[in-house]
DNA sequence: CTGAAAGCGCTTACAG
DNA sequence: CTGAAAGCGCTTACAG
């Protein structure tokens, strides 16, 4: 009686079952063009090998040989929100239904954003859908898409290219609620920022834009004082907005690039003894379902549900399809949700 | 001129480049032991046609021969959370120092929860950091080690066995926080479970169980009604805590089995008009940074620091490691924080 | 200095 | 009904 190997191939359990590797294979993948799987007592041999050494199909031998992976990916930039959460949970379902397992790339600073990249660079997936605010250049992802990988991005500018796009036109959504505090009489408006937001590229500051260029268009200086890189992180928005009631001068009004830290920046006024909106309004970007809860409830812009089934159920469609789909245009427009924060 | 192949392979460079696939190979990975790397000329030809046909490795190929994936996981229960989001990040950090990849799998419900293991088990990744409350059988993680995964473990129970176990005796931390709620006088506790905690194997729910056991201990009856499956959800929690505090009957206290559902009862108590802790007591499980901001100060059990330097040094220990390291506990106990909502 | 060849583990068209 | 063999893309010990 030999050890089973440490990790044992379809090679020991043809030996162990007296078989060929053929009729390993036939057994465990079923035969294709309906061919006759092997009768009943090979197939029961067989299995017992498989179960005596606990065989495992080694993902790379299989991978190479069929040329895909079974692994699909949902790409966006940390940290994680209900919205990443929810997208990992709607491909998840789908994805069991194929026999497909997913893996989220959270994509972190600099170095670690290159390296989400090269897993789908490489071909460690078969498929993706990238959030917005992804750092991928765009020529990169037509050369994905061109080598065959399966793409749904959402991005309000980028063409389709044999990947497909959602248009959230985020922009004008955020615009619109920088109106809709400039409206209701606001001058001085802070705006809680992602760290570093100051530096990303034109097409992903859409936020920080829409906030400056309705404050100019209404002839409203920005004050570098009122922009705070921390709508990642809810202690900072909280300690920050605190801070922000100190001052001599505090504003009127926030404007902040994430729900979740909306939501500390309200909990933050309250706790420093100031009214919501009354004493500072406050509007968050991203329409998570805290914001229906709290108390004021959060005016916000985003969009109207939590919900990916058409895009994911796109990405299935192109892993599915026999030829290259054409990239297609979706959308899914944010929208001004005015509630009583603000 | 031919066009390039959608996906071309290192036998396009070398005929491109009118070298064979082996000198192509060791100019992109260069030779082991100290052989010299083609000559300079050679170089320049290869790397020119890697450039123009944009070339790039394939994974399935690489690893198939090289017999490992050059990626890393991390598998929590989703959703995500302050801590799967920290970990991920310091994951990424020791990853891109040697050029691996990371990949998170978020575990769902049943179907999915087992396509994150197939991950493991088929091999799509060479290690992996699993967090508390993973729904992994024991025998299934020796049996993974045993095939030479690189695996550490936070469990409180599990014997190490070829992994590494990170031990934070939560139950103990667990039952410290209830003892401190029934010392303050309380004896109407809510608790805010895990969906489907109740189901949940005796290992791995040892927050309801502290909640139970203690309360047993004190002779005080376990109300069913008291304990409310939302603690994964912040909207779910922050209106059943509204509930709660309309009910003829309303608790004294509320333990939850995350801070996130904690911090929302605060609010929902603070709405209700009801003093934290005066009028309702709150306790959080876990430490995340936000509750140290809020009003008040969120009492809570958890680790000290959000920090897993040690715990991902020892999963890169093990993948550097030329022969398989025994497997080691780990300790980084849970402790009662004290703070001001309970 | 460079190439031909073997082989990683799997699947499958084909021959017997 | 079953097996021998080819080949997916890569790396590397070895021969020339």
């Amino acid at each position: 009686m030999t050890e089973p190997p440490a990790r044992p191939t379809q090679r020991d359990i043809a030996r162990r079952a007296g078989v060929s590797t053929a009729t390993v294979s036939y057994v465990l993948n079923g035969r294709r063009g309906g061919a006759k799987p092997p009768p009943e007592e090979t197939r029961q041999r067989v299995l017992r090998a498989v179960a005596e050494v606990g065989y495992q199909v080694d993902h790379a031998g299989r991978s190479l040989r069929r040329r895909r992976t079974d692994l699909v990916a949902l790409m966006y930039p940390a940290p994680s929100s209900p919205w990443s959460d929810r997208l990992a949970e709607q491909m998840q379902a789908g994805a069991a239904e194929r026999g497909l397992g997913v893996v989220a790339l959270p994509q972190g600073e600099a170095a670690s954003g290159d390296a989400a990249l090269r897993v789908l660079r490489e071909r460690y997936v078969d498929g993706a859908v990238l959030l917005p605010d992804c750092r991928v250049d765009p020529a990169e992802l037509t050369r994905l898409a061109g080598r065959g990988l399966a793409l749904v991005v959402f991005d309000d500018h980028l063409a389709p290219d044999g990947f497909d796009v959602v248009r959230q036109d985020r922009a004008r959504a955020c615009r619109a609620a920088v109106e809709h505090l400039v409206a209701s009489g606001h001058r001085r408006i802070a705006y809680l920022a992602h760290p570093g937001e100051d530096g990303w590229d034109g097409v992903r500051s859409v936020k920080l834009r829409g906030y400056r260029d309705v404050l100019a268009a209404h002839g409203i200086g920005v004050d570098p004082a009122l922009v705070l890189p921390v709508a990642d992180s809810r202690p900072a928005a909280y300690a920050a907005v605190r801070e922000l009631l100190r001052r001599p001068d505090p504003p009127t009004a926030v404007l902040s690039a994430t729900d979740r830290a909306a939501i500390d920046a309200v909990w933050a006024a309250r706790d420093h003894g100031v009214e919501v909106p009354g004493g500072l309004a406050v509007a968050g970007i991203g329409n998570i379902p805290e914001g229906v809860v709290i108390t004021p409830a959060l005016t916000t812009v985003g969009a109207r549900e939590l919900d990916f089934t058409r895009e994911v159920a796109r990405l299935f469609a192109r892993l599915d399809a026999a030829a290259p789909l054409p990239g297609e245009v979706m959308a899914a427009p944010w929208e001004l949700i005015v509630r009583a924060s603000a």
